[in-house]
This record gives C-alpha cells, sequence and structure tokens, in this order.
DNA sequence: GCGGCGGCTTGACCCAGGTCAAGGCGTGTC
DNA sequence: GACACGCCTTGACCTGGGTCAAGCCGCCGC
C-alpha cells in the first residue's frame, strides 16, 4: 500500500516535471535533417511537424512508462534513451536503444493506442524533438509527402525487428552480443552491461565471463 | 558438383512449372473479402489487383526460394505454407506459417530488394491469388486507399513481429510452444511437429518431450 | 573520511535444452 | 509384401547459460 502510495506519487512529479527547452537553431536544423534522411520533405512539410521546444529528460527518467498510454514520438536530439519490456517477476527484457538522430516512442505502443507494454527511459541525460503521434498520423492522412515518410518509418522498423528475430533464433549469445556492439557502436559506451545483457538476452553474469573469454583471445 | 548440377536442374524444373488455374468466382469473392478485412476498398480499386488466375503449389515446392529476388506476393486462398530461414549448417529457422486468407511472400524479402533471404514453401497442396509486388506498389503510390491498404498491412507485420520479439526474449520454450498453439490454432493440424520446434526454437527431441510433460497433467 | 550503493566480476553449483544414437510406425513405391 | 524413408519418440549424456552468494571498486552524499 505505501508503495502504491509512493509510486503514485512518482508519477504525479513525472508528470508535473515535465521539462522543456527553447530549441536552438542548431538542433532545429538537425531535427529537419534527421527527418530528410527518412524521406524527402520540402521545408513547408516540415514546418507542419516543427516543435517549439524540446523535451528535457534527465538520466533515468522516463519519456514513457508502461501503463500509460502512449501519445507523443520524436526524434532524439542529444543523448541516449532505452527501450525495454517490464516484465512481472521485476526482470526487464530491453527492445532497444537510440542516440542522436533515432526516432523514439514504442511504435508498438503507439499503433496499438492501448496501454503502453515499454517504457521508454533515458540512459543519459537527453533532448528530444517530440512531435505528437496524432499529429504525425493527420499529416501523413493529409499530405503525400508525409504519408511516404511514415511508410518508410514502419516498413524500416519491420526490418530491424525481422533482423532481431533472426538473431534470437539462429544465433548464440556471442554472435549476438557482437551484433550488438556493431548496430550500437556510436552509443555503446553510454549504455550499462546489464542493459547490454537484457538486451543480447543473457544475464549480466554471463555477459561478464562472455567479455573475459572475449579478451583473452 | 554433381550435387550443384541436382539443384540446377531442380530450379530450372521448378522455374518451368509455375502452374496456375483458373480463379473460381467463390476464390475471387474470398479474395476480395481478405483483401476489405485488412482495409476498405472499393470495388473498382479491387479490380486494380485481380489476378485472373490462381497460382496452384503443391505441398514441398516452394513459392520463394532463399536466394532469388522475391518479386511476388499474395493471399493464401488454400492450404498451409511456411517462411523460413535456411542457415547455412543446414538447419532451419522458421519465421511463421499462413493459412487461408493470410498474405504470402517474405514482406522482408520484397522491401529489401535484396536476394531473398527467406524461402515460402507449402506444407500441404495451396492455391495463391498473386499480386506482383510492383503492382501493388504502384497501387499504393497512386491511389489513397491503397496506399492506407499497405500501410495497414506493414503495420500489422511489425505488430507480430514486435510480439514475437518478446515472446523470445521473456518466455521459455513451454510459454512460446502455448503461444503457437494459441496463434495457429487453425492450422495446427497441418504442420510436422520439427517445423513447430523450429518456430518456437528448440529441437523436435525437445518439443516432443515437453509434449509429454503437458499430456502427462 | 567514511558509509552506502550501484555496477561489475567471480566462483560454485544447477538446470533447460541440445546432441547423438537407436527404434517404432505409417505411407508410398516397385 | 518388403523395402525405404520421413516423422516422431526415447534414452543417455553433455553444455550453454542461469542462479545464488560474495567480493571489489568507483562515486556520491554527509
Amino acid at each position: 500500500m505505501s508503495i502504491a502510495a509512493a509510486s503514485g506519487a512518482v508519477a504525479a512529479w513525472q508528470t508535473r516535471g515535465v521539462r522543456s527547452a527553447p530549441l536552438s537553431d542548431a538542433e532545429r536544423a538537425r531535427f529537419r535533417s534527421y527527418l530528410r534522411a527518412v524521406s524527402p520533405l520540402a521545408d513547408r512539410e516540415l514546418e507542419l511537424a516543427d516543435p517549439a521546444r524540446a523535451r528535457v529528460v534527465a538520466r533515468g527518467e522516463h519519456f514513457l512508462s508502461a501503463g500509460d498510454r502512449a501519445v507523443d514520438c520524436g526524434t532524439l536530439l542529444a543523448g541516449v534513451m532505452r527501450e525495454y519490456y517490464p516484465l512481472a517477476d521485476g526482470r526487464e527484457v530491453t527492445r532497444g536503444f537510440a542516440g542522436p538522430g533515432d526516432g523514439i516512442g514504442s511504435l508498438s505502443d503507439l499503433l496499438s493506442g492501448e496501454p503502453a507494454r515499454s517504457s521508454v527511459i533515458a540512459e543519459t541525460d537527453a533532448r528530444i524533438a517530440v512531435v505528437p503521434w496524432a499529429r504525425l498520423r493527420e499529416l501523413a492522412a493529409r499530405t503525400p509527402a508525409w504519408g511516404r515518410f511514415l511508410a518508410r518509418i514502419t516498413e524500416r522498423l519491420y526490418l530491424l525487428k525481422a533482423a532481431r528475430e533472426y538473431e534470437l533464433l539462429a544465433l548464440d549469445a556471442e554472435a549476438r552480443y557482437a551484433r550488438f556492439r556493431d548496430r550500437y557502436a556510436a552509443i555503446e559506451g553510454d549504455i550499462p552491461l546489464k542493459q547490454v545483457a537484457s538486451y543480447v538476452g543473457i544475464t549480466p553474469e554471463h555477459l561478464s565471463r562472455l567479455r573475459r573469454r572475449l579478451a583473452a583471445r
């Protein structure tokens, strides 16, 4: 009971505590180039999704908490974030990581519209250019360029998940760790090993031993 | 060398042997209702994708072979098919199954445009309403209703893969087998247990023991 | 400066699931 | 009708990775 009360207080604090800061010109330019890297968009089209401010999330804070409804997505301007399923027994299964330029926000929970099954948490202090999902959907329905943009995003993420399925079914822990290092080379240094282990699908202990074996070679 | 020659001969035979049969009125009606179940399409729009004949694939024959380029998709009118990755060591990892009404054709290979990494094989004699992927893309680019159709397909498959990722990371073999039975209840009886095992991510021996334990309860 | 704590490692032991080898059984083929 | 060949099962044994418990170390708050 006291635990429920405490976590309720935390949730309220987090809701109250949503912080933001002005988006610098450099950040706005980077935001646009990130989007254009996915699919061509004219300046007039980009303006329609332009966030006025950047969401600021401190290390350890959530951008999305499992159980809440996912309403926002965005692209990461700075920092490293992690998306994971909290399990009933207290374990966590991490679905993936994001670095600057990557999309944020648990597509599966945005699509389902149900209370989110995954959480998105900041592994370092982070800044995010937020776009409400409803807005993005509306833009996609109205303008062909945004429609193509959203279609490309979904396709890319599908390909990623298909690759992950292959890794989980066909590769052993060492090979999956190698894939992790490859895929997240740019942000590997910012991720604690226990989160890496939970992404690779093993325990921190096993990852530790595995790394020792690799270092010995 | 003789093996290469033999498999070359098989491939040639399969290419020559692509068989088809007239699409019955009942089949055409079912085909349309399958598509409409995904996303609303008017008769005039449906006509644009209407296949003239049904592709006929005998049990054990491939609809798509890894290494070939994926050019066709379609919906299954009758029978059961399986999509799998052939591994270098001779093992197979099966990605999923399809029954009547389900889409066929390895979305990831259609999207990538590269030589296919997975194969699609008939587990029973099957009939397929084929639509060339290029045609579907063209329709999606030209007409909003087909655009929404393709977007919905991609989203659905993304959600499926996300669910699969969760199962593979968070559940043990028994729970994954339960999910399999649930998801494929309608066609379970047509799938050999060794393919089930390869979908669940275990060996046929282990599945056999697991089933014995379940039966004993 | 020191107590605490979170991240990482180490060791000893355990277990789910893999491997290898053999055998039963149904089905198709000549 | 007998042989072969997939499919499934069973048994004996092995191993990759999990569990539990302890210890180390860098860092932070007081």
